[in-house]
DNA sequence: TATTGTTATACTCTATAACTATA
DNA sequence: TATAGTTATAGAGTATAACAATA
């Protein structure tokens, strides 16, 4: 079987994963609001709850700069901060309802323009990356450490099961 | 045909490719050239010379943001400044040998660490995202204004044939 | 007069170091 | 004494506005 054998070319995946990216970059607007923060906003709205410091790990920044993200983020009213009785050093960060939506509106956004480009595209190639889109969601749990097998993210779960706390 | 059709979930697909962005931005290592710095850097050697105004366009920044990205890129050797001998307003950027070394070096990493990732995969899952790739490439060439039917990037082209200066 | 690029200035985001509060 | 988070300070990166050189 191996004239058949899709091996996958690290490097040529490291280039276009890059390329996106890159795409997804551009497509996101407005700019009012930094790459780090969306993201900790997406990681709040996936995760659910988490600790200043274990997002601060999560998104690749200082511990002070996480800090400073929440507040920017609570500021607008996107994400707040809730204290932690079992542990009162401890700040738990939580997506708000406007957040939530913030969230949905910036990515209805971008999947419009998505779709003016996928038309651009045959029928195979749409065909091909709809088949490689719960493949590389699988993967990009595993990079972001995420929990795949649960909803990707229900309207309005009442409250995630308290708090996870640690990880 | 209707119930094997494929359709893509376009707010999936920009969750989903959002998510790659994160995982990439997390897998870039060190944090020492800026995101913009490295995406201009891939783009002057899929594109090869361009000039300031197209750069700051295809990178959505102000032209004084991308006059002061490539003094930077230059100070470290990365990428240089030509005259373009046409028209004595117009400087043109290009990437040196060490900004395409320094790619592959950068790419080499994160392609190590997504053969890890991707070792967590199912075969399946692998086989799915080897048969996305070269449709994913045709989408970003799509959205970043490449020339996807040309070969990715040849090592070293001795020259790419002068200036090519208007897109 | 329009276009290309740079310089001047201000603001955001991030890092390191020092600090406060709790464990 | 160690840990969680914040505050203080400095630097990189970006935008807007004003400028210089060439067309």
């Amino acid at each position: 079987m191996e004239p058949n054998t899709p091996h996958v070319d690290e490097l040529e995946l490291a280039a276009g994963l890059g390329r996106i990216k890159t795409m997804m970059r551009l497509l996101d607007t407005p700019r009012d609001l930094s790459m780090t923060s969306l993201s900790t906003l997406a990681s709040l709205e996936r995760l659910g709850p988490r600790r200043i410091t274990e997002l601060a790990v999560l998104e690749g920044v200082t511990q002070p700069a996480m800090t400073q993200l929440i507040s920017r983020l609570e500021r607008e009213e996107l994400a707040e901060r809730l204290p932690d009785p079992a542990d009162r050093r401890v700040v738990v960060a939580a997506i708000t309802e406007h957040g939530r939506a913030e969230l949905a509106r910036r990515r209805a956004a971008q999947a419009k323009r998505l779709a003016e480009l996928l038309a651009e595209l045959s029928e195979a190639d749409r065909a091909a990356i709809a088949a490689a889109l719960p493949a590389l969601d699988r993967l990009t749990a595993h990079a972001l450490g995420a929990l795949p097998p649960s909803p990707p993210s229900p309207p309005t779960p009442p409250a995630p099961p308290a708090f996870p706390a640690s990880l």
